[in-house]
DNA sequence: CTCAGTGCAAACCGTTTGCAAACGT
DNA sequence: ACGTTTGCAAACGGTTTGCACTGAG
């Protein structure tokens, strides 16, 4: 729990460090992604999650958007819902991670391999294009779904 | 232009496999695409190229959606914009490419490399998820904004 | 002849915006 | 005290839907 909270400094420093200011609705936001670091909430998802306090459903939208654009969260569409959905970015690792969505149950698993380094330098070297992100996203179908029929999750 | 022609062939065969009727509309459409294939179309741009005929935009729609469920075109969404856009299908190509997307200017690069049959295998591997597609964007700076100031397209 | 496909306009729904009040620093 | 941030509700815009008409097979 102690180690939760050095964390959640280190997100309030980079708002502050981008001049924004620390808000109730903002630490709440983001200790819900704190606390549930394998989901990939949507807006909605994040607002339903908030009922309890009275924050207004445009204070999330635009929270969303200030952490995405400050570096603490990034959004990711999956092709399922095209919602978008936002994943806390770990401050202390260069990159971010894939996902492999299950086209059966709906599963997102994520996955820290780097192989795409070595694409990343090829792709530089052959198209001249310096690349400063990439998002990579497997689908298909999942351990568990494999042997079961498909089913909706 | 005889060799559009017999390309055409190839993807009005698969609507009828699909058991989907050749109207005009469709033939339209799908010309479009087959005439333009270095780019990624919005629905509302194809409504735009149709403005001669009469087209109504929710047949536009309809035909972007039949045409990905049968594997005519294939939906991709780039971050610059978050809309919809649709890339016409290789029927002789078993992988699909990827994009390279410019932060600046926001051209998009297709490149064929096919380098993830590698990741590909390792993940079926090590996490049992059985791939069936994949899609891969970079995001970055393309060599002709390299060199120049960060303009709009 | 029959049912899939179309056009139109209205509905939908996730997201954005304008503005006055409330709050962080 | 100041400029940010918030909540509310209305607007927005891409997409979907209902329905009567049309046309492909």
């Amino acid at each position: 729990m102690d180690f939760a909270k050095i964390e959640l400094r280190q997100y309030l420093a980079k708002i502050k460090a981008n001049r924004a200011k620390i808000t109730p609705q903002r630490v709440e936001i983001l200790n819900i992604f704190l606390n549930n670091k394998n989901d990939h909430f949507t807006a909605e998802e994040i607002l339903v999650k908030l009922t309890s306090s009275k924050t207004g459903q445009a204070t999330v939208y635009r929270t969303l958007e200030l952490f995405c654009s400050i570096g603490i969260l990034k959004k990711v569409i999956f092709k399922n819902d095209e919602i978008s959905r936002y994943d806390l970015v770990d401050l202390n690792n260069r990159h971010f991670h894939h996902h492999l969505v299950c086209s059966n149950c709906g599963k997102v698993i994520e996955i820290q391999d780097d192989l795409l380094e070595i694409l990343e330098e090829k792709i530089e070297k052959e198209y001249q294009f310096k690349v400063s992100n990439h998002e990579l996203i497997f689908n298909g179908i999942c351990s568990e779904c494999k042997g079961s029929d498909i089913n909706e999750p």
